[in-house]
RNA sequence: GCGGGCAUAGUUUAGUGGUAAAACUCCAGCCUUCCAAGCUGGCUAUGAGGGUUCGAUUCCCUCUGCCCGCUCCA
């Protein structure tokens, strides 16, 4: 992070505090690690991004419901989704360059360093059998730069007699794996071999587990039977009651189920303000398509992605592709509606081994940060995955019926039905799939039954809150009459989504009639919209406090409004907006439709 | 979890082995006819715990938090 980069982000962190957008959790017992509370502020612009991603997502549609689904679900939901298994893993510790090390990549990292290919080199291929000799001249000469702290190079004399000698003994390495370990141990001892390092060749700590989700009991004993845990993504509450909502809300495929909660994971190193906490809150969209290959039964063939493709309405002829450009396209146009347009957002389209096991495709929506370009949404074609890992593991029927499916296929001979299998069964080869299951799947298929598959708007409201904070931020140099520069902080925020609407101000508090008249207004428009009344100091210091929070709009009731100089202009007010500092006269009557035009 | 740096009021910065200083902010009052004016008064701090000492904010240790790097990020 440079430093005026460094600079702007403690001053949007001090803004923040100072204001009451955000403080730390906890903090007069000295504050907790990845934890943090909205103050007053803070809360009025998450609750505004909240309603308008509900607002947006599912009542200005007709294809999607929502779900406000518990935080703790049975455990199994965890076993199915992978979470058990990929948010555990242990890791070990280099004790010499103190690296971190995911046990399960071990192997795979080895087999990348030059170190080991270096070495790999030296052994007669096809076997662990090697010249002793040329191992210790190795370990003498260009290990030294490889890999410093192997035991084979720190110690090479030693190293090499003990593992010669276990050789002899017909105890050497079993396999290429314990080959490195033998060599990275100088001396047997009682706790075995050791397990290189893969950056250095040092010895690695035994590995510890990582427990990256949040553990609990439910019922007031704990003990093994009712371990649980707090969900690490809401997504799988969707899947889990994809049936009920299917059964109870009268929808069709294509459709989607949207909820925003509280996730918890135990992150290892949460940093960079709110970006990384172990308590967020989530905003997700899971929106069930039929598969390609129902669609092509139906259609006749399936759109599918090309550049310059109209993406303003779906089109039921789309494949999973057109709707995953789709909703990536959806979700930018939100992000443009709260302040957010492209030029402060960035698009990363993972590569494919960049992509998690169940994903097609995954694009992440980033942010330009001060401290960097971050994720802000994940937009994933995830397949059928879930949904038949849920499947699976609960033994309950999951796949929809699909009546125009059933239809389509009705009307197929048993030669076209059967060409239709061939295709299919072309199309998966490499995917290690019978033809027996190809022709399984099918049949459901020509019966009107499938798992839907599924693109995944996946979004973080606190990284979100954060976003629009930074790229509001900013300070400019006003000049007053008297030439005096002075620097004012003011916070761009997008009207939709400011805490405060309408800041209400007498233009002095001493004179009764100013004060009551301002009153008035503030009650007037109190019910409407969140508004805020101040009379103390003078009116300019009033103005830029509500700069420093994001406030749009100001008005002040002066001497014009209660008629002192003049009828033509009584019950007009000055109307002074945020970003330009202009203001303009306006009747008190007009005020409200003004202000709502400009918010909502 | 590891390594490095840091911790004095809401913020920014002084300072000391012996009563902790200032500016801005904030609050109250006065004043004020539209952009942080002025005057008066006020609140608020040595992150927590332990040790050395007659006495520790200052020296030592532990913990916590923050920043940077490693690592992780479905």
């Amino acid at each position: 992070m440079s430093k005026e980069a460094q600079q702007r982000m403690e001053k949007i962190v001090s803004l923040c505090k100072r204001r009451g957008f955000i403080f730390q959790s906890s903090e007069i017992y000295g504050g907790l690690n990845g934890f943090w509370d909205y103050g007053p502020m803070g809360a009025e612009l998450k609750r505004n991004l909240r309603d308008t991603w509900w607002q947006t997502m599912t009542r200005d549609r007709d294809d999607v419901v929502g779900l406000d689904a518990s935080i703790i679900m049975h455990p199994t939901v965890w076993t199915a989704s992978g979470h058990v298994d990929t948010f555990s893993d242990p890791m070990s510790t280099c004790k010499h360059c103190k690296k971190l090390v995911r046990s399960d990549q071990w192997w795979a990292m080895m087999a990348e360093q030059n170190w080991t290919q270096s070495i790999a080199e030296l052994i007669e291929p096809g076997t662990n059998r090697f010249q002793p000799a040329v191992l210790l001249k190795w370990g003498k000469g260009k290990g030294k730069q490889l890999a410093p702290n192997l035991a084979l190079v720190r110690n090479p004399d030693v190293t090499i007699s003990w593992v010669a000698e276990e050789i002899e003994k017909g105890r050497g390495p079993a396999d290429a794996t314990e080959l490195y370990k033998f060599l990275a141990t100088e001396q047997m001892a009682i706790t075995g071999l050791v397990t290189p390092c893969p950056h250095c060749g040092g010895e690695l700590t035994a590995p510890r587990p990582f427990n990256l989700m949040f553990r609990s009991h439910y019922g007031p004993v704990e003990s093994e039977d009712n371990i649980c845990y707090l969900r690490p993504e809401t997504a799988q509450a969707i899947f889990v009651q994809f049936k009920n909502v299917l059964d109870s809300s009268r929808v069709k495929v294509p459709f989607g189920i949207a909820q925003i909660g509280k996730a918890f994971r135990n992150e290892i190193t949460p940093r960079n303000y709110t970006f990384r906490s172990r308590e967020f809150e989530q905003m997700e969209l899971e929106f069930f398509i039929r598969p390609d290959d129902a669609v092509c039964l139906i259609h006749g063939h399936v759109e599918k992605w090309r550049e310059g493709a109209d993406l303003s309405a779906p089109n039921p002829a789309w494949g999973w592709e057109m709707w995953h450009r789709y909703w990536v396209d959806q979700r930018t146009k939100y992000y443009d509606s709260v302040g957010l347009g492209t030029d402060v957002l960035d698009y990363h389209w993972q590569k494919p081994e960049e992509l998690a096991h169940y994903a097609r495709a995954t694009v992440d929506i980033l942010f330009k940060f001060p401290f960097g370009t971050e994720e802000l949404e994940g937009i994933a074609a995830r397949g059928d995955f879930d949904l038949s890992q849920h499947q699976k593991f609960s033994g309950k029927q999951l796949e929809v019926f699909d009546e125009e499916l059933k239809a389509a296929a009705e009307k197929l001979s048993n030669e076209q039905k059967k060409e239709f299998i061939d295709e299919l069964f072309e199309d998966r080869k490499c995917a290690d799939t019978t033809r027996e299951e190809i022709a399984a799947y099918a049949d459901k298929l020509f019966k009107g039954f499938y798992l839907p598959h599924v693109i995944e708007p996946s979004a973080g409201l606190d990284r979100m809150a954060l976003a629009v904070l930074a790229a509001a931020f900013d300070e400019e140099t006003v000049t007053d009459e008297k030439g005096k520069a002075e620097t004012r902080t003011v916070l761009r925020l997008h009207p939709r989504i400011a805490p405060v609407k309408c800041a209400i101000f007498p233009l002095l508090k001493n004179r009764p009639e100013l004060v009551a008249k301002a009153r008035e207004v503030e009650a007037s428009l109190r019910r409407h919209m969140n508004i805020f009344y101040d009379e103390a100091g003078a009116i300019g210091r009033r103005y830029r406090r509500q700069d420093e929070i994001g406030t749009p709009f100001c008005v002040t009731v002066d001497f014009d409004t209660i008629g002192e100089n003049g009828p033509e202009k009584v019950d007009t007010v000055t109307l002074r907006h945020r970003d330009s500092m202009q203001q303009e006269r306006i009747p008190i009557a007009e005020l409200r439709a003004r202000l709502e035009a400009a918010i909502f």
